[in-house]
RNA sequence: GGGCGGAUAGCUCAGUUGGGAGAGCGCUGCCCUUACAAGGCAGAGGUCACAGGUUCGAUCCCUGUUCCGCCUACCA
């Protein structure tokens, strides 16, 4: 901008990309512990590392940027930590996908190499997400960039587990867990998304062992599962069956009979038959139901969820319904098995049935309840200090109704399942002694169906790990010295949940550490607050004895337009690199941060980004227009700017600089652009700017230096007010204009003046803009030509008005082009004048010819109706008994007021009405 | 099934100790006024979802209803 006379409109391209690469260079980012002022840090949730760069991540972004440039300029020592997340199963897909695309699978290259190849990826694709958050502008101390799969956090995460083992709060188990027939790993609870489908429930006769004649009808929406039914539950009190209970049926399709047994938990006499098959091996309720009852399980599907056939072979399922089942998909296998039931007549009915199946987070695939050993959190004695932490306000949940729903899901917690049975991640650090293990260790293709690792290796259940943070080198059992390390890797936010303290050093004691732990600040999507901000919780209070951070900021989904979840499979994406390109970064962080209300999900309209791209370039004509009228350069007095302009702009910049700080210390984001734009578009621009052109266009105007300053201040505190806000506009015209220092990235945050708040001229400019917008409606309405001057009269009802119609009379020559008559108003002319009013002021212009009157009369004859139903409302309030008596005395003397300024602006609109009238006659 | 949020101008949304309904975009009219036409000025447009209740007075507080969205959940 050193050339202020060059273009006319703002280029965001060029400037960004040079902004961006200095800052870094000359590590304003940079954070050391050493640095003065009260630390203020944020860590980033670590974008997947297979990512690039979506709106939701411009959203997420933004917010944490506003508050840490906000933070570093009021002198704050702020970290803002970057990072990247290994995401297991994601970025395994990813490597694989390419694998398959070369004919080759992880299998054929075996685990080693296929780690390797992933490493590979991660350095030349890894860093993409990383260039596209420096060119969103993000003040990231790059230099402390993590992944969570980097030596020191690959130590925290080995730590952390060996100490959960020691307190007894990690345990290996055969359970039932949420299984991804196609990654072909188990899933956390909470890694399983929810469908609503149209389903059916069919009913199914199971006979009697002892008499088929009798049947019991079961009810169940899986017949495919009814393989590894072990019993059949009915509820204890029911007349029906419960005389049946201890009995036993046959199992259709098999040569099993199972028995029948009470069970008042699993079955609702009300629904279905009232008679419930139970499948322990393949439904998480059914599972329990074993438990209490002491049944075997049975599993009958496969790894990929296939009938299996050994294993419908031991459920003693008939040759040729295995023959016709077996190696089938459970839907596939469904209709099969309908049909088979139906030609025996046990399948009494079927009906449309409503209910919610569950798919796999990442890939969509139906997940299937899969029995296997697996390694569990044991989480309760964790989410109680975590509960606590929130209930006495440790931590902040913003916006606070979300901190209900925290609180409801951790003292509501499962269990958590920790392995998964993928390569890419933290392996687990457990062993198995070859020789006391040599039965329960199965190294060839051969597994159970209950194998959940890869076919050639599977630790059976009841294996003994010894846990610990290397290899063990003797086996304190038996002296053996071979030992087979636990094939499974643990759920990737098994490592993001340490990333508040791994990141900085932990376990070792390092300044980072004490210096910034606790973080101040986390700001997420409420997506991730299970996944990640309980569990980042529970850890950072275990481990470090404190809260990860006070404040934990939930902000809105982005949606399109149409308010429809953003996915590339909708093709409905706005890509935050394209919006930047096409109206710059900055509109596009400002967009984002005026979107973020409470609350609401945010519906991104490229519109409105264009409209912030527009306020962009207004910024930019508004400091070109300043730079023609830069003050002198080492003045050592600056000249003290008392007139009406000055003080008035002062003072509203003072009001949005209270505003923008205190929106700012309670996240309301949208609040603090809405005052930032309102400020300097509608009254800087607007009216200041506007006010002070007489005076500057005047070489020899006495106020003329004092003017410059003022216009040259406001724009740079206002610049510094922006900076967090859009950070590369602000700082590229802030260079260009005089200042100290090398960037407004580190100058202080604009406070407050005191000194600035002058009640008076915003009092005097509030008449100033009635007056003038009058002026310009009866202008409009009289079809005066611009720029043609008119003589207007002027009044106030208020006496103290009179004084400030001297200023206004100062500096209403320029903008409303009118001269305001001294006359009182009962000395005005009684003839060709129009007269509006409003709030006490009264404007009264002549009329000339040319003007079409009609249509002055009749948005005369509009006011006037509404001035009367107005007038009408108020009166019909002052004379109910019950106002009078039960309402405040200052509403009921505002209503008095206002009722009195009516009256006499209904007398003054008659009195145009008249005049109109009697011209349109003439 | 449980819980939460939303419904305000054509669109996207603000609006707290309850008292005269706002912004941006879009639309209409007039202006290329020497910072900006990505601009300026003026203007049109709203039973604040519906029905009750509390109150002198309700967009706001309470109850119910409808519609939309989200989270959560094992009704087989």
């Amino acid at each position: 901008m050193s050339t202020p006379q060059l273009d006319k409109i703002y280029d965001p391209k060029a400037v960004e990309a040079r902004w961006s690469q200095i800052w870094n260079e000359r590590g304003y980012f940079h954070a050391s512990p050493t640095h003065p002022g009260q630390p203020y840090c944020i860590v980033i949730p670590p974008p997947n590392v297979t990512g690039s760069l979506h709106v939701g991540h411009a959203l997420n972004h933004s917010i944490q940027d506003i508050l840490i440039r906000w933070r570093r300029m009021q002198g704050r020592n702020v970290l803002w930590l970057p990072g990247t997340d290994h995401a297991g199963i994601a970025t395994q897909n990813v490597v694989e996908k390419q694998l398959m695309a070369e004919g080759a699978s992880r299998e054929s290259l075996g685990r080693e190499r296929f780690i390797e190849r992933v490493w590979q990826w991660k350095a030349t694709s890894g860093n993409t997400i990383i260039s596209q958050q420096k060119q969103l502008g993000e003040s990231c101390d790059w230099d402390r960039l993590r992944f969570t799969m980097d030596e020191g956090l690959s130590e925290a995460v080995r730590e952390v587990f060996v100490r959960l083992h020691q307190d007894g709060l990690l345990y290996r188990g055969e359970r039932l867990i949420n299984w991804c027939p196609r990654c072909l790993t188990a899933l956390s609870d909470i890694e399983v998304e929810h469908e609503n489908i149209k389903g059916k429930l069919y009913s199914i006769d199971y006979p009697l062992e002892q008499d088929p004649t009798i049947r019991l009808p079961v009810a169940t929406t899986r017949p495919e599962t009814m393989f590894g039914d072990t019993a059949v539950a009915v509820h204890p009190e029911d007349p029906r069956y419960n005389r049946l209970i201890g009995q036993r049926v046959q199992l259709p399709l098999t040569n099993r009979t199972i028995p029948i047994v009470g069970d008042a938990i699993l079955v609702d006499r009300e629904f279905g038959t009232g008679a419930v098959k139970i499948t322990p091996a393949h439904d998480f309720n059914d599972f329990e139901a074993g438990e209490r009852h002491g049944l075997p399980r049975l599993p009958i599907f496969d790894r990929q969820a296939l009938l299996d056939r050994p294993g419908l072979k031991s459920a003693g399922v008939d040759q040729a319904v295995i023959d016709a089942v077996a190696a089938l998909p459970a839907i596939k296998a469904r209709a099969k098995i309908e049909q088979l039931l139906k030609d025996r007549a046990l399948l009494t009915k079927v009906d449309d049935h409503p209910m919610a199946i569950g798919k796999c987070y990442r890939c969509k695939t139906v997940v299937e309840p899969y029995l296997s050993p697996q390694w569990f959190v044991k989480i309760k004695p964790l989410a109680e200090p975590a509960i606590q932490a929130v209930e006495d306000g440790r931590i902040r949940i913003i916006p606070e109704g979300w901190t209900n729903n925290y609180l409801g899901w951790m003292r509501d917690i499962k269990d958590w399942c920790i392995s998964r049975q993928i390569w890419w991640g933290h392996q687990i650090p457990a062993w198995y002694c070859r020789h006391c293990n040599k039965d329960l260790i199965i190294e060839d293709a051969a597994a159970p169906a209950s194998a959940a690792q890869s076919p050639r290796l599977t630790i059976l259940q009841g294996a003994t790990p010894i846990v610990g943070k290397a290899a063990p080198s003797i086996c304190s059992g038996c002296g053996g010295q071979q030992f087979m390390q636990d094939p499974d890797v643990l759920d990737t936010w098994f490592s993001s949940a340490l990333w508040p303290f791994s990141t900085l050093g932990w376990p070792e004691q390092t300044p980072e550490l004490k210096t910034y732990y606790p973080t101040s600040t986390l700001v997420t999507g409420l997506d991730i607050l299970f996944f990640w901000v309980a569990r980042m919780i529970m850890m950072g209070l275990k481990f470090m004895g404190d809260v990860p951070f006070r404040d934990v900021y939930i902000h809105a989904l982005v949606r399109d337009a149409e308010g429809q979840k953003m996915s590339k499979s909708k093709g409905n994406v706005i890509d935050p690199l394209h919006v930047m390109e096409q109206f710059g970064t900055d509109a596009l962080r400002f967009t984002l941060a005026s979107m973020a209300s409470p609350g609401r999900d945010i519906k991104l309209a490229e519109e409105r980004i264009e409209g912030y791209r527009n306020f962009a370039n207004k910024i930019w004509n508004a400091a070109r227009f300043a730079h023609m009228h830069l003050a002198p350069t080492g003045e050592l007095h600056p000249p003290v700017d008392h007139t009406f302009p000055g003080l008035w702009i002062r003072s509203r910049l003072n009001g949005a600089i209270q505003t923008v700080t205190t929106e700012l210390e309670v996240y309301r984001f949208d609040r603090a652009t809405s005052a930032l734009y309102q400020f300097f578009w509608h009254e800087y621009c607007d009216w200041y700017l506007e006010l002070i052109k007489p005076v500057l266009q005047d070489p020899l105007h006495p106020h003329g230096s004092a003017t410059r300053q003022t216009l040259q201040d406001t724009l740079e505190v206002f610049l510094r007010l922006l900076h967090p806000f859009m950070p590369f506009i602000s700082e590229e015209i802030w260079q260009s204009m005089p200042h100290k220092g090398e960037t407004i990235v580190t100058q202080p945050y604009p406070v407050p003046q005191a000194h600035w708040h002058e009640p008076t001229a915003e009092d005097t400019f509030r008449l100033f803009e009635q007056t003038v917008g009058l002026i310009r409606t009866g202008r409009a309405l009289l079809n005066y030509p611009p720029g043609h001057e008119i003589p207007v009269f002027v009044a106030h009802e208020e006496p103290a008005a009179n004084t400030m119609l001297v200023t206004i009379q100062e500096n209403l020559a320029h903008i409303g082009r009118g001269r305001i008559s001294p006359l009182p108003i009962s000395e005005w002319p009684t003839s060709d004048v129009l007269r509006l009013v409003a709030d006490g002021i009264t404007v009264s212009l002549s009329v000339e010819r040319g003007v079409d009157l009609q249509k002055a009369l009749d948005r005369l004859m509009k006011q006037i109706a509404e001035t009367d139903k107005e007038a009408q409302r108020l009166d019909g309030k002052l004379n109910s008994a019950d106002f009078v008596s039960k309402a405040p005395p200052e509403v009921i003397a505002d209503h008095r007021n206002r009722l009195r300024a009516l009256s006499r602006d209904r007398a003054m609109l008659t009195n145009s009405e008249q005049q109109l009238r009697a011209m349109l006659g003439a």
